[in-house]
DNA sequence: GTGCGAATCGTCCAAATCGAACATATGATT
DNA sequence: AATCATATGTTCGATTTGGACGATTCGCAC
């Protein structure tokens, strides 16, 4: 087993980072992360000295929130993958082999890498997670992998999503609002319903998981006990369409009386069912989910350049934004 | 503990840390932290040696005075000593609470805290998640609960032993035995069979767990694939009593050939179908399988988490003098 | 007690960071 | 195109920090 990345075994994410470290990964100037941490567009600590001291997560978040397109944060998070760009097409690769070979330990390292070197949950759900599980699942079909093979990566991959989930944790719950959801009965896959929630706490929301095998009561008894502003339904595995339909379609009542977007997703959707069932949104892939919960709740956001509003000293509160991509000049 | 009251802050306080212990967690370098406490900016005794002694609280202070708040300090909390026995019963008491209110940040703070307190896995899982976990069940029986709640607990708890999980993972994984194990096909409860995964990685195991729903041929195979030292089987939930017997019972044949010992436990397992299996160990609760599991790979070392006892020399801290306190670090 | 490895001490000095003032770049507004 | 407001980049001396060194102390086992 190559073990890519020897040093690891630091918890990354509540590790202290210097102005000249974080304005080297992001290509901008030590000045302007200086300036950012002055006006709260990234927290910071001070030392007693009044040197800054930059939380790892915070950095981290804010590549993903803002979009800076020179972010090259191999430095950061390990000074041994100069690999710049992580390329999720290489991920997948890379994934499949780790899968193949069965290193759980390299699972790992290449999930939560990634994410560290700033590719949204999202992205690594549709474009490396899944394809890798479901090319297990054939190879299972298929007679090339035996189900001990299965159940043991499928483990190694769940604990490797549960500490991302301690990674996404670690940042302010406040304000955020609210989603519920889960899997629907008899469905006990963990894994889809799991990333769902990864997702939308990697998107500002504070995401309540009910897990697999939820009976729809307990998802209306959710959405009454806690109001949320977004329902989320994972299905993969439907043994009784009729029965999981009737659900819904109570579900989809109260949850319209409420004006509660509801968002469904998952492999066990067919189209045939799909065509059954109303709904707000269907997410083919977490991607479109994010996008739709984005939509909802837009994040914050980088400051732009140029004036933006009266010469007033406005606050900045971009609400949204599509300005394409902008370019950031990286000089140096 | 039972002189403690309760709402007096943190358990420990009054212990001393090293230099290189609060430079570790707050993100600075030892000679920074030396010169800090020359300074005055950190209160600090001195041994007769002349090696400086911090006492937590005063380095809490100056997180709290100063802007390094939640640096590493699970690193300084974290290794109590043990004359800070945490009382596993309260433990208990604590965590109905918690799972009554619903707060799953507070969930993951007790069980975390007390690994981290010196319970070991074993202990916390036998004498407070799984009571409160079946008070849980009870309550949701008696309809005193209801099905969301049960679903939403059970999803914070994982996470939090997932979280836990990765703080056993950081120990050295080398040399170890390995030891596969599972829950069996149709019962989904992951929780058992993690917990079990949990207790043996705490015990210097190397353990595999194939997750819930494991089907017996996967078990088999995994034995032949990974010739490990110990198998466990933990059953929680048994819709077909005949058919797991039978499927046990090659699973046993199997292993006795290979002279592998078979350690099982779980509430399915009823006196009336023990009676029936043949097994090398019946675990009733996680610490009989620790100990069962100890019997089988001694530790060379119990990881005692903090010193085991002090020196006789109690403190011979010399209470150094005066150096008017306060001194708040000027953020300037 | 005695001994030994690991941790800490004190003291250097180089390197990193700070704040402030000034110069340049960018994008919206006119 | 010209203008303006904001954001970013550059330089500078003063301050803070971090690493290296041999000498000393501490904790633990025998």
């Amino acid at each position: 087993m190559n073990r890519s990345n020897p040093e690891s075994s630091s918890p990354n994410e509540k590790r202290y980072v210097s102005t000249a470290q974080v304005a080297l990964a992001l290509g901008v100037s030590v000045t302007t992360v200086k300036r950012w941490v002055d006006e709260d567009v990234l927290p910071a600590h001070r030392t007693v000295g009044g040197h800054r001291k930059l939380l790892l997560a915070d950095v981290l978040r804010l590549v993903k929130a803002g979009n800076l397109p020179q972010a090259n944060l191999g430095m950061l998070v390990g000074k041994s993958s100069p690999s710049s760009h992580v390329d999720i097409v290489s991920l997948g690769q890379q994934l499949n082999k780790a899968i193949e070979s069965g290193d759980a330990e390299l699972i790992r390292t290449l999930i939560i890498g990634a994410y560290q070197a700033g590719v949204p949950v999202e992205s690594l759900a549709d474009r490396a997670i899944a394809p890798s599980l479901a090319k297990l699942g054939h190879d299972w079909a298929d007679g090339r992998a035996d189900v001990m093979e299965e159940h043991r990566i499928t483990q190694a991959c769940l604990a490797a999503l549960y500490e991302l989930r301690g990674i996404l944790r670690t940042k302010p719950m406040e304000n955020r609002p609210v989603a519920v959801g889960g899997a629907p009965e008899h469905d006990h896959y963990i894994m889809p319903t799991l990333l769902a929630k990864l997702t939308l706490l990697d998107n500002d929301w504070n995401a309540i998981n009910l897990g697999p095998h939820t009976p729809s009561s307990a998802l209306e008894a959710s959405v009454e006990a806690l109001s949320p502003q977004l329902v989320w339904l994972s299905a993969t595995y439907l043994p009784d369409v009729e029965t999981f339909l009737r659900d819904y379609r109570k579900l989809h009542l109260l949850c319209e009386e409420r004006k509660i977007p509801i968002a469904i997703g998952g492999q066990a959707l067919r189209d045939d069912i799909r065509s059954r069932m109303q709904y707000t949104t269907f997410g083919d892939g977490f991607t479109h989910f994010a996008a739709f919960a984005r939509s909802l709740h837009p994040q914050s956001h980088r400051p732009l350049r140029g004036r933006t509003n009266g010469p007033k000293k406005a606050k900045r509160v971009v609400p949204d934004e599509t300005l394409g991509d902008d370019q950031v000049p990286g000089t140096r």
